[in-house]
DNA sequence: CTATCCTTTCAGAACAATCTGAAAGAATTG
DNA sequence: CAATTCTTTCAGATTGTTCTGAAAGGATAG
């Protein structure tokens, strides 16, 4: 019977974390096949995603690409099939550092590179208006601020992943130690 | 002239902050409009985000509803003009917080909630299975085991980020201090 | 109350992301 | 090597999201 509990939990377990794929940037198939392989106890192969996912050979052939290329699931070779089969990273401590490398590269370092070309071109503005119209003057200070401002920040929640990475798991008591006597 | 590098600048900055945007959850308008805000240094109408943005009325209208209802946006009035106003939240550590609070809402408490019950369902199976089948036992005992992994995980990035946003800007040099003793 | 000015709403249009399925490409077997 | 089995690719279809513009809904002034 196949709505035993366990298969009940599977489902659901692997919808919702489709659904929250969205907001990570990740399709909801490419979650999906990566929720299926991650909770299951043995490799899968191509059919067996397109089974149990319900979704095209070419859908299915094109996440898992990315799902490789990420470095979130691995190929495997079964000896004596032609098939190629895939499991995924389970250490979920390496998944937060795939993933997170992943977003960063995507939405912390352009917006940084960004930031920095505006930054200089305001202070290459600032130089033409040394000494005339003041009020002009103050709006580029203020916009410059603010992209200090967001800089600063952004500089510091990267460094803060890179710590948090290498720190890793075995350390985490002590680090929530530490901020919870801060937040004092 | 209004190709001046301030004005350059602030389309630059414009653009990449929409583009980032998608990563975020945030239409690309919705980013341009905050981003708008975030760099002017007046409160702007309706008006003159249709005409830098080159957008609708009815688009301009939505997206602000949405940033107001976020916090991230404030309406105003000037006295002696019928038109509303906006500004933008631009303390970076409040906007990290209003965006934090909103992303956890939505990426991390339904799957963090989803995992509470499929483990529940798991424990109910594993009753079921007392004294039998040792095969699927495993199987069971392993899936569970991968959510409490997840659990762990995603509770300790939860109050990670709680800590973080009381600990706040004034501090964070204490924690980043701290954080590179542990991780050597 | 009426005119004026501004905001909100929403059906349908425009655009973007994702998926399918069939054809082409590789790898393995006998 | 031809046959078989499996994988990859991509044009077009499907689905989902965002935007527009016009109509309806306030609010204020006179």
């Amino acid at each position: 019977m196949s709505s035993s509990l366990l298969s009940q939990s599977r489902s659901l377990f692997i919808r919702r974390w489709g659904e929250m794929a969205a907001s990570w940037g990740i399709s909801r198939t490419m979650a999906e096949i990566h929720a299926l392989l991650f909770i299951s106890n043995r490799p899968l192969c191509t059919d067996d995603l397109m089974d149990q996912l319900q979704v095209s050979r070419g859908n299915v052939s094109m996440n898992l690409r990315q799902l490789v290329i990420w470095g979130l699931v691995d190929r495997v070779h079964q000896r004596g099939d032609r098939k190629e089969y895939f499991v995924a990273e389970c250490d979920v401590w390496q998944m937060f550092e795939i993933i997170t490398r992943e977003r960063r590269r995507r939405e912390i370092e352009p917006i940084v590179e960004t930031i920095d070309r505006c930054r200089d071109m305001l202070k290459e503005e600032l130089k033409e208006l040394r000494r005339s119209k003041d009020d002009k003057r103050r709006e580029i200070v203020q916009f410059r601020q603010r992209l200090d401002d967001m800089q600063e920040f952004l500089t510091l929640a990267n460094s803060l992943f890179n710590l948090l990475v290498k720190v890793g798991k075995s350390k985490v008591g002590d680090v929530m130690k530490t901020l919870g006597r801060l937040a004092r």
